[in-house]
RNA sequence: CGGGGUGUAGCGUAGCCCGGUCAUCGCGCCUGCUUUGGGAGCAGGAGGUCGCAGGUUCGAAUCCUGCCACCCCGACCA
């Protein structure tokens, strides 16, 4: 009796073990980008698909080498676009002493929350516990070193030597550098405790000339963004509120997520005379006065990794617009015997050489250790624009089996046709996944006349809504605690129009972007 | 800095309430054979100071105390 009691309770439990086990392994994962679950979704693609991880170090990342090479080669275009646009590249320290830090006050105040700061540079044994480590009380800093934010302050106090004379302006140097932010919250590549950027830093004997360099570089980023990465962005200013530390005015390229949160993808600063009176560089003009110079300064950061995660991705995992691509085309060999194998892979082999030398980024992946399925899929959760397979069934009939990334068509092409179909193939990928990221765009930017579809459009539908503001800092500080929508930007191309304030209902002639953000 | 969690093998986890054949299961890893046009199968194997330090107890992954770390939600932010 008490046996037969127990067997059937332990029956029960192993079933439930079971579906339990199955259902875990077999469910589809229901993580669509418009989801709650949007950051398990990012997060399960970057750690999945190879970019990067948390680090046991708090708040930072570890760049797995297929992420670095994306960033590799958005460096390489960045750097190039930079060059042709006249500037150079220099390298400044890591660590601002304390003193140079807050000369700027605006500046100081709205980094001082987050910086880490070096007091001590010396630790010693500790005597209470073996193997231990303390930081030793007699080596502390007399001036602390804060680890750079960013580097405006060591930069310009530099510069200060540099500059004497109008002959020696426009300077315009870009630095490639890691600042450390100590976010209270972290978040793969999109706010890492320490990230990796390019600022750029420039001084100008005019103010026409800095507002021409602050909207230039803009303009490249803007550039850089939809014509490589495929994502369509919004110029515009910043509010005075959302403006960086220090800046009279802020340029930003923004960009509409698939959960239909907003991101700053891209900042570039017009500084004033901010800078050059906070550290005294001054210049001898053309006409022998003493001025000070005008400033700028711009950056864009392994942000824009996690942007292009979350413009283009779908639940099979990244895609990866061509252009940026560190593998464009990967080429998996099927056989099932050494003899097949043999065959098959003298043509992969033959491809591949020809793939190269017309300068597609290529890989064969020849390992006998996973089978074709397995290898569809690894390459689709990393992205890989351009699937070929070949097979026996090829091999016989000279052909190729040739599939895409974004769409998953299929085709089977000849051989010899296979350059210009990928060349072909690659171009449209590319404009695809702009075209769709801009048609989601515009289908999520809703124009709305009162505060009441203002909120119900943010609660619905998300992101960006297109309403007249009056301009004011209290209207904006009001509808951000009301709603948690923030002003992205006032777009550079924004009409002129008559129109009232959704919140206020005071006069405005301009509409501007809301939505809520990264 | 407020509120809520979690810490067990490389990863994901069961067990904790109620202390004792209890260190579970899957993925991954290693070896062999069979497989290879959409995430292979079978057989065998390796791998753990149960976050750290104390305490209670004959006995602690389990109970108590302290510490540390990480995650999520707010505030902050490129």
């Amino acid at each position: 009796m008490c046996y037969k009691r127990l067997s059937f309770v332990l029956q029960c439990y192993y079933i439930f073990r079971y579906f339990k086990f199955y259902a875990k392994k077999f469910m589809p994962k229901k993580l669509t980008p418009r989801d709650k679950d949007y950051s398990k979704w990012y997060n399960e693609i970057v750690i999945n698909a190879d970019l990067a991880e948390n680090s046991s170090v708090r708040g930072c990342m570890v760049i797995k080498p297929y992420g670095y090479s994306i960033w590799e080669k958005m460096q390489h275009e960045l750097d190039n676009m930079f060059k042709k646009t006249g500037h150079q590249n220099a390298y400044f320290p890591l660590f601002v002493p304390k003193s140079l830090f807050e000369a700027e006050e605006k500046n100081a105040e709205g980094f001082a929350k987050e910086c880490a700061v070096v007091t001590h540079y010396r630790l010693k044994n500790d005597e209470n516990s073996k193997g231990k480590l303390i930081v030793d009380p007699n080596a502390k800093l007399d001036e602390e070193l804060v680890v750079r934010p960013t580097s405006e302050a060591v930069i310009w106090n530099t510069y200060k030597s540099w500059i004497q004379s109008y002959r020696d302006l426009p300077l315009l140097i870009n630095q490639w550098a890691n600042v450390v932010r100590w976010e209270m919250r972290t978040r793969l590549f999109l706010r890492t405790s320490e990230f990796l950027w390019q600022e750029g830093h420039t001084a100008h004997s005019t103010k026409e000339e800095a507002l021409k360099e602050a909207k230039l570089m803009n303009q490249v980023y803007a550039d850089f963004v939809e014509n490589f990465m495929a994502i369509p962005v919004i110029q515009g200013t910043k509010s005075v509120s959302e403006r960086f530390a220090g800046a009279e005015e802020t340029y930003c390229i923004e960009a509409l997520m698939q959960d239909g949160k907003a991101l700053q993808a891209g900042t570039s600063h017009f500084l004033g005379q901010n800078f050059a009176k906070a550290f005294d560089v001054k210049f001898t003009t053309d006409s022998g006065k003493l001025d000070y110079v005008w400033a700028t300064s711009w950056g864009v950061s392994t942000r824009l990794i996690g942007a292009l995660i979350m413009t283009h991705s779908d639940d099979k995992g990244l895609v990866l617009p061509p252009n940026l691509a560190p593998y464009q085309v990967v080429i998996i060999p099927i056989y099932k015997d050494s003899k097949e194998h043999k065959y098959v892979e003298k043509i992969a082999e033959d491809l591949m050489s020809e793939l190269q030398s017309q300068n597609i980024r290529v890989k064969y992946d020849n390992r006998d250790k996973f089978k074709p399925g397995f290898k569809f899929n690894e390459y689709e959760l990393k992205g890989v624009p351009i699937r070929l397979a070949i097979g026996p069934k090829d091999v016989n009939d000279g052909t190729v089996e040739i599939v895409r990334r974004d769409n998953f068509s299929k085709e089977t092409v000849k051989q010899n046709e296979i350059i210009k179909e990928i060349r072909a193939r690659l171009n449209e990928i590319q404009n695809t996944l702009y075209l769709k990221a801009k048609r989601f765009q515009e289908e999520n930017t809703t124009y709305v006349d009162n505060y009441e579809d203002f909120k119900e459009t943010l609660n619905n539908k998300g992101g960006f809504i297109a309403a007249h503001w009056d301009g004011t800092n209290s209207s904006e500080e009001a509808i951000k605690k009301e709603t948690k929508a923030t002003i992205r930007c006032i777009p550079l191309d924004s009409k002129e129009e008559k129109g009232s304030c959704i919140y206020s209902g005071n006069p405005s002639n301009k509409r501007v972007l809301f939505a809520k953000a990264y």
